[in-house]
DNA sequence: CATGATTAATTCGATATTCAACTTTTACGG
DNA sequence: CCGTAAAAGTTGAATATCGAATTAATCATG
């Protein structure tokens, strides 16, 4: 059993550490937000172009989509409808595997990225990278990348 | 202008570092709510329950909670209705500025909080701070703390 | 002490996210 | 090969979020 007193309650240092990283996570993700509102896209949307824009031919299956930008199948399904919609990306149906689809970049949505990315490499500056020593940044990638790697095997199967 | 060729590029370090944090907010934030299925509650359940169980008298002006836990005034509005309904938190109205609200635990909600608390607590050492030595949390800390000001700032009202 | 501006909080409609059910195609085991 | 399982992707209904409009009470000041 777990009673209370068994409990390794975090040490204040912890807390704050913890709140912080919290607080500036979701803080950072609001701003990053506002600052590409004038562009008409949101987080998510950058998020696909920037992926399709460095995948081989601009494209990408759903399946490696959804699992490099951490999104279920589903949610990357309505949000590919929107983004075809809005005429960034199209669908393309795949010879070799005919369950699949390929997300494809299009020119209009080739074109917004190149015209977006400066802006929001400027507020990901500002927000945080600047805002941290090189070496504070470089402790902070190198303290980082092994929480990722456990949290990626943790999930296993989305 | 900002031409292509100004615009100062993340390098892969900063680029690493960069991808490093949105991956492990994102997986962190999904590895918590996965370990607070089991007791019925999300994170944002759960963090309501923390902010009003620290708070004088278990009781918080719905725009405190909602400036403490960085939602807007709606979203919070419906998650204490949600909660309400559960039967974790309910409103009272405020004799000093009958404009306000309190939102307040009731004693299930308090309860609740007491029975899930040590799980959440073993939840966050497992998948974040015990995966740092104690000088790297340290270091986290002091270099995040002020991205969070900065970010606060930033922001201003809501 | 009236009235115009602020503040607290909710509501509503539009949009986004989740979860389970479903379709189609491919992979596997006997 | 046949049948069943697994995989790729979509759909739809339920739920959650966002932002603007709304209501009601307080403040501020002329």
């Amino acid at each position: 059993m777990t009673t209370d007193s068994d409990t390794p309650w975090l040490t204040d240092q912890e807390q704050c550490a913890w709140r912080t990283h919290l607080d500036v996570s979701r803080l950072l993700m609001h701003q990053l937000e506002r600052d590409l509102q004038p562009f008409g896209l949101t987080n998510n949307d950058y998020e696909i172009l920037v992926n399709l824009s460095e995948a081989e031919d601009r494209r990408l299956r759903m399946s490696d989509l959804a699992a490099s930008t951490l999104q279920s199948k589903s949610r990357l399904s309505h949000q590919i409808t929107r983004m075809e919609n809005a005429g960034l990306v199209r669908r393309e149906s795949c010879e070799s595997d005919r369950r699949g689809l390929y997300a494809v970049l299009t020119d209009e949505g080739w074109d917004t990225m190149r015209r977006v990315a400066p802006h929001h490499v400027a507020s990901v500056r500002k927000h945080f990278i600047d805002l941290f020593t090189s070496e504070d940044l470089q402790a902070l990638r190198s303290s980082l990348t092994p929480v990722a790697e456990h949290l990626r095997k943790e999930r296993g199967g989305l």
